[in-house]
DNA sequence: AACAAATATGTAGTCATTACAATTTATAAT
DNA sequence: ATTATAAATTGTAATGACTACATATTTGTT
């Protein structure tokens, strides 16, 4: 029985090998927001011979082919997401934790670049977490 | 007399050597959000003795004194702004200029982190600029 | 002038990412 | 099934942004 990945991946112009396979299962299940670093080390354990540039090339595949979005919400990391609907992160100052949250589009008001064309819009939101806060 | 970047820099705890104003005053008058490879080599012409390292170090502590903040529109290029009010970024992905927007904080309709202190909001949007679709 | 503190500089090192050549695996043809 | 060809993975070396750190220079004070 084929997974669900394996259909999405092919649906997307990507092969479905067995090492994206797990990178792309790990981003969606985990929703972690990780740095390839933390991929690695992750699925190295269930993947002893997976290589460390196999997971940049894979991510760098998923964002060409639009199934993976970047989150560059800190100016030392790169992290990625496999949720590529419109959604803002919100990182707490204290804990690191990387939250999803929605916004709605339409409603920001959006002065002085009338007549360009949005292709893409990233929300970044730095703070503290309610989990923090008590 | 005194420049106003003197000043500026006096009021907000950061000691006005010759190398900080003239750092300050190329992002405060370009205004085009540049890495700190950029301003090096851009300055290194009127002061031949710039060391990369202080434009480095200058940046980090205008960071910390809250007078400039980072711009990470773009994951593999970490980007200043001297300007700290709260605006957005838009990012040509033809000519990549980066252009200033204002836009309504407060029209945002935020879900799913209600009560979460809000200390940073970063909006960046990436498209095709007016000018490059002509 | 002499001293101490702050700042700037140059070099060496770190770390994330990429380039590239060599293996391995998958696909197609015979 | 065997061979040939293409695609994907791997390991290593290189790159480049940034930082650590020791030294030199500047600034301010006695
Ligand atoms: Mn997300
Ligand atoms: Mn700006
Ligand atoms: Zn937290
Ligand atoms: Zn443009």
């Amino acid at each position: 029985m084929k997974s669900n990945t394996t259909e999405y991946l092919k649906q997307h112009r990507v092969k479905p090998s067995f090492q994206r396979i797990k990178i792309f299962d790990y981003l969606i299940t985990k929703k972690n927001h990780p740095t390839a670093d933390i991929i690695y080390k992750e699925l190295v354990n269930e993947i002893p011979t997976l290589s460390k540039t196999t997971v940049y090339n894979t991510l760098k595949l998923f964002v060409e082919k639009e199934i993976t979005q970047i989150i560059n919400i800190e100016d030392n990391e790169t992290r990625f997401d496999a949720d590529i609907s419109t959604h803002g992160h919100f990182k707490c100052l204290n804990c690191n934790t990387i939250y999803d949250f929605s916004f709605d589009d339409k409603n920001i008001n959006i002065f002085d670049i009338e007549g360009f064309d949005k292709i893409q819009t990233h929300l970044y939101i730095k703070g503290i977490c309610k989990t923090c806060k008590n």
